[in-house]
RNA sequence: GGCCCGGUAGUUCAGUUGGUUAGAAUGCCAGCCUGUCACGCUGGAGGUCGAGGGUUCGAGCCCCUUCCGGGUCGCCA
């Protein structure tokens, strides 16, 4: 088919050095303009678009009624002459725009029925016609060059890593249930009647298996399963670098995480990040941003007023175990009425029980919510502790000191973002440190791990694991960008009576215990390093590098919010024979 | 599981208090056109108004149920 009309050149190079040359091109049909005598036709590959001129002087009847015929996504090959366009004629709008390809003669290489989408980087397409029909929407230039992104990101990680002396190790997809975390996808058994394999949520196990084998430095792209609720930022199956080191510090697990990043930010942005990258702990995190992935590139930090408005009079304050502020300097003006009850609406959202407001007008007369419930003496003592100002608009909540800063937190969020005080550009990477290591569950009424159940305690907190688990901090660490989570580590436990004291702290009973982790407390009696490690998401990672608002746009293959996907219909029903034959329903009479 | 937004030609959308034969743009098809680049001009085809039920003399529009897509809370160790 392709015999002599393979392609010299790429359509998206041609250039004004080429003028004068045969070249022969292979591409897709962009858009044609048949003006009669005269046909161009936008020819389009990996690489860009140039345009082809079929013309009944410079080619013969059969080329020319062949240009007549081409239609949008047709697959040609043409050959011609590149040639040099008038002044008038230049396209400033394409690379390509000074030159075009006479064409001497072409040949059909596929026709293409009329597509449902437009190839075209102005996406106006419903998102579910462009994920039906997905392989047309990734010949758009936008994906093209996200998915080339993250191919070079990916590169330079690998890269990195090699140097660093990472061995890289597979482990395995059919792996076993966890009973703590992420609900599983389960894959049933043919030969075991009843019972399943798992899909990994993380190769966490096997990377603690691989420290104690001796590996010292693993590192893997690591495909994981969550068969949990999809959002923007989160897929059913996602790729992560999950990498695991013996006989380390968190700090030597994060250098080498940084140096990936900084890799990465160079290579494939050319943008310096500062190294060592900044650390804010759980604590800070949380009382200055109301947030475990704080967005630094604005401040408007939460100030705690719990003290400050004891004896204000105000009960709904005084009752509450916090109260949080947050001041949104100069927003007064920028906030309707309107605005700021949406805002109590969005406090809801995050389980406040109301947001309090007060605005300061440009002469200092103050509205508000509940200022006349406040004696004169606490007002003022609270517009001083929130650095209030004319102009300013000011936000409370008052309730545990969770909710209220995580209130809180996503009301700074949706104002920085609201003000413009987000500066897309930047990028602000950090490490999170000194998570809890275990927090209350209100349902079961138990401890769960916060980060995983092979996390380690900080020695210093070590001895109120028993006495006070909840103010247990942990070695682990989270790295965030703009406020989002990029991946998160530990030092592990690699203590077998440690892990079993673990495994009782989150409620597990001896028993399960063994059945369901007795492999690893057996193993880690046989000379198990000191180990930690990380996770980072690539598809987020790609996501932030690109500028994308969706994981959808930076995976080839994405599933939709209720974890199917649209263009091969999964998942889909399977034939009553291979269901017996799995032993979930029993044979037919 | 909860809440919010959306679904009308291939595509993007409009469609008034419920009222005749559901429109536009673009794409598609045909014809004309030798410098277009969102080419232009002329003509044409194209609709289970997501689906089912209900109210009504009459439903794209109102009501109920349901399916699909998006966002989000829960969830995501």
């Amino acid at each position: 088919m392709l015999e002599n009309w393979q392609r010299t050149m790429m359509c998206g190079e041609v250039r004004e050095s080429n003028v004068g040359q045969t070249i022969t091109l292979n591409g897709w049909v962009q858009r044609t303009r048949n003006l009669g005598g005269v046909i161009f036709v936008w020819l389009r590959d990996r690489a860009g678009i140039v345009q082809a001129m079929f013309n009944t002087e410079t080619c013969d009847a059969e080329t020319f009624a062949l240009g007549e015929s081409l239609r949008g996504e047709y697959v040609v090959a043409v050959s011609g002459v590149v040639s040099t366009r008038a002044e008038k004629d230049i396209n400033k709008g394409m690379e390509t725009g000074a030159v075009e390809v006479i064409v001497k003669s072409a040949r059909l290489l596929n026709a293409a029925v009329t597509p449902p989408i437009y190839i075209d980087d102005k996406v106006d397409e419903n998102e579910a016609v462009r994920l039906k029909y997905r392989y047309l929407d990734l010949r758009r230039p936008a994906l093209q060059k996200t998915l080339r992104l993250r191919s070079k990101a990916v590169s330079a990680i690998r890269r990195h890593m090699d140097e660093c002396g990472f061995t890289e190790v597979e482990t395995p997809i059919l792996t076993k249930s966890t009973p703590e975390g992420a609900r599983d996808f389960l894959v049933p058994s043919r030969l075991h009647p009843g019972e399943f394999y798992a899909l990994p949520q993380s190769p966490q196990i096997y990377k603690q298996l691989l420290m104690l084998a001796g590996f010292d430095r693993y590192y893997q792209l690591a495909r994981c399963f969550r068969d949990e609720d999809s959002r923007a930022d989160r897929q059913p199956e996602f790729t992560q670098i999950d990498l695991e080191m013996s006989f380390v510090k968190p700090e030597d697990v994060q250098a080498v995480v940084e140096g990936a990043f900084v890799r990465v930010f160079k290579d494939v942005m050319g943008i310096d990040l500062p190294c060592p990258l900044p650390r804010m702990t759980w604590r800070q995190a949380m009382d200055d941003y109301g947030s475990d992935k704080p967005d630094t590139r604005f401040e408007m930090r939460l100030t705690d007023v719990t003290e400050t408005v004891r004896g204000s009079g105000f009960s709904v304050f005084e009752s509450a175990p916090s109260v949080r502020g947050i001041n949104a300097k100069g927003g007064a003006a920028k906030l309707s009425r309107k605005e700021i009850d949406a805002l109590g609406e969005l406090a809801k959202t995050y389980h406040a029980k109301g947001l309090a407001w007060l605005t300061l007008d440009a002469e200092g007369q103050v509205k508000s919510s509940f200022a006349k419930f406040l004696t004169e003496d606490a007002a003022k003592r609270l517009l001083a502790a929130m650095a209030a100002e004319p102009g300013d608009a000011l936000f409370f909540v008052a309730d545990t000191p969770t909710v209220a800063c995580t209130a809180l937190g996503q009301i700074r969020l949706f104002l920085g973002k609201k003000f413009g005080w987000v500066d897309p550009q930047q990028y602000n990477l950090l490490w999170v440190t000194e998570f809890p290591l275990l927090e209350w569950d209100e349902d079961d009424k138990r401890f769960v791990a916060m980060h995983h159940p092979f996390t380690s305690a900080m020695d210093e907190d070590e001895p109120y694991m028993d006495t006070d688990p909840g103010r247990v901090r942990a070695k682990a660490y989270d790295l965030v960008l703009n406020g989002i989570e990029m991946g998160s580590g530990s030092i592990r436990i690699h203590d077998s009576a440690m892990q079993s004291r673990m495994f009782g702290l989150i409620g597990l009973s001896a028993e399960e215990a063994q059945t369901r982790f007795g492999f690893l407390l057996e193993a880690f009696k046989y000379g198990t390093p000191p180990h930690g490690g990380f996770a980072f998401g690539v598809d987020r990672l790609v996501m932030m590098l690109s500028g994308a608002e969706t994981l959808r746009d930076v995976i080839a293959f994405p599933k939709v919010q209720n974890a199917s996907c649209l263009m091969m219909g999964t998942p889909s029903t399977v034939s009553d024979d291979q269901l017996t034959m799995l032993h979930i329903q029993s044979a037919k009479e």
